[in-house]
DNA sequence: TACAATATTGACTAATTAGTCAAAAGTCAA
DNA sequence: TTGACTTTTGACTAATTAGTCAATATTGTA
């Protein structure tokens, strides 16, 4: 394990315990067993360790439920609320106090990053609804969005209280109907636009894709995985990567740990690739 | 103005502009043109300023829009989320503040406080739901209180966006028809008990109401709302304090500035009486 | 083994801030 | 005006913590 991840893991469970702002850099170097020094030659600041740790959860909550979604081909709606609520329970401690402390945290830096990845899960939350109910929707899709994210808000905080025993499958069944309903039967609705306008998801470029490969090429990969790490990075290289090709080595990499984020801006890289195509 | 209302009064521009846990009490001293020393002479500890204008906007608040949905004869659930969001966009910087500084304030009693808020403001929306909707909403009313706080959360949030423009009528139009949707069709609750179960706000006691009352009696108030403060506590007083008399002299206070919360809990204990009377 | 290059250490600095208290300023009755 | 009493002051303490860097330990190489 190298330094960094002994960092990290020292600092998800303090972060966890006694949230972010009140721990300090001694307890995560006398936690994770290093010195102080050592940890200012992994990471220049506190502020970029959190920076990192945040990145590091909200890519792996955002690949994980994005996967899962993906790869149902009926009911996505009930599956984005159970991936949804099964991955935060999962690291219950530590999104709990990223949700409670989110705003609090200073700095431009990790509210933008907050953004993005709220943005992220908006348009698969959209994709989703226009999916399911059509695009008869699509006058009320921005006010459905930000009241699914509300539902799912409040109820998530079920999953943070430890007496509660949250029933995943019950609550998102409940979910759906309160969607359907909900986009079934309102007519008034408040939003007509996106809550954040100005934001917007750019899509991953090719060079984006290959600078994550190589990150991810560093680590210890089944050799299944290592070749096709190596061959997509080949086929980005090129002019006009074939989808064909990328789509199967997305399904070579899809199920191994640790590559969830590459496959993810593969996933949406191969889409657009699509979108445009079939236009 | 006394000296602690200098105090409240700095700290609620210095909270609203930087948050509550970042502000120093040198910068409120120095804000308020007082010294150190006199602000310790004012308040034992920082906590405690933080827990009396937590107290004191709480009060304000949920005074406020309890009186106003008594007052209202239809269109309860309109005229309650008007009311709270006009309420919060009236002090809105320390209200934005306020939630989202919400839990990573530190303090047992704090968090218990807000929590004692929150269950009255449950116990209204209970009222409000019930009386609109009838009793066939009884199965799924915990759920209906749960969906419409999401809402209610989230697009308070809006009032918080500097460059947005919040429409406050249409958008309790528009919760109101979500909620009346959701009251009518919802057949899969997933909550059947209230989610702060162990909770309990007990009604206000005599003794509890005539403290508030020596309380206000020090302010400077007109003859008629002095005099009416002086019969409550005497009729408080007596075994059986009759409920006519205190109904009119509620009357004589309910406009009176500053007097809000001793109205909220009168006006509490006269419904129990009644209640009680009725069975 | 010897030596250089690299990695790691933890005592130290500088900055911040809640809370204290001896001294100064203000008040007021005689 | 005096002097006893109250209020207010702000320099000071003690505690905390992010970040530094000279000294030390480890590793790789010839």
């Amino acid at each position: 394990m190298t330094k960094k991840q002994k960092i990290i893991d020292a600092a998800i469970e303090l972060f966890a315990k006694q949230g972010i702002e009140t721990t300090t850099i001694q307890q995560i170097t006398a936690y994770s067993g290093i010195s102080k020094g050592a940890f200012y030659l992994s990471f220049p600041s506190k502020d970029a360790l959190i920076l990192e740790m945040i990145d590091y959860f909200m890519k792996l909550i955002t690949a994980n439920i994005d996967h899962l979604v993906n790869e149902a081909k009926k009911e996505k709606l009930t599956v984005y609320f159970e991936a949804t609520f099964t991955s935060l329970a999962e690291y219950a401690e530590f999104a709990r106090i990223l949700m409670l402390e989110n705003f609090s945290l200073t700095g431009e830096e990790i509210l933008s990053k907050m953004m993005y990845y709220e943005q992220l899960a908006d348009e698969l939350l959209g994709q989703i609804l226009l999916a399911e109910y059509g695009e008869r929707i699509e006058p009320i899709i921005y006010e459905l969005i930000m009241l699914v994210k509300s539902f799912m808000k409040s109820y998530t905080m079920l999953l943070f209280m430890p007496h509660e025993q949250v029933d995943i499958k019950r609550l998102s069944e409940s979910l759906v109907e309160k969607t359907a309903i909900l986009a079934m039967y309102t007519t008034k609705a408040y939003l007509t636009h996106p809550v954040h306008a100005g934001m917007k998801t750019d899509s991953f470029t090719k060079a984006q894709i290959c600078e994550e490969l190589v990150q991810v090429a560093q680590l210890d990969l089944s050799p299944l995985a290592k070749d096709s790490v190596q061959i997509v990075r080949e086929e980005l290289a090129t002019e006009k990567p074939r989808i064909a090709l990328l789509t199967g080595m997305l399904a070579n990499l899809e199920e191994e740990p640790k590559m969830g984020w590459c496959c993810y801006m593969l996933r949406r890289y191969i889409k657009e690739q699509q979108a445009l195509l079939s236009v």
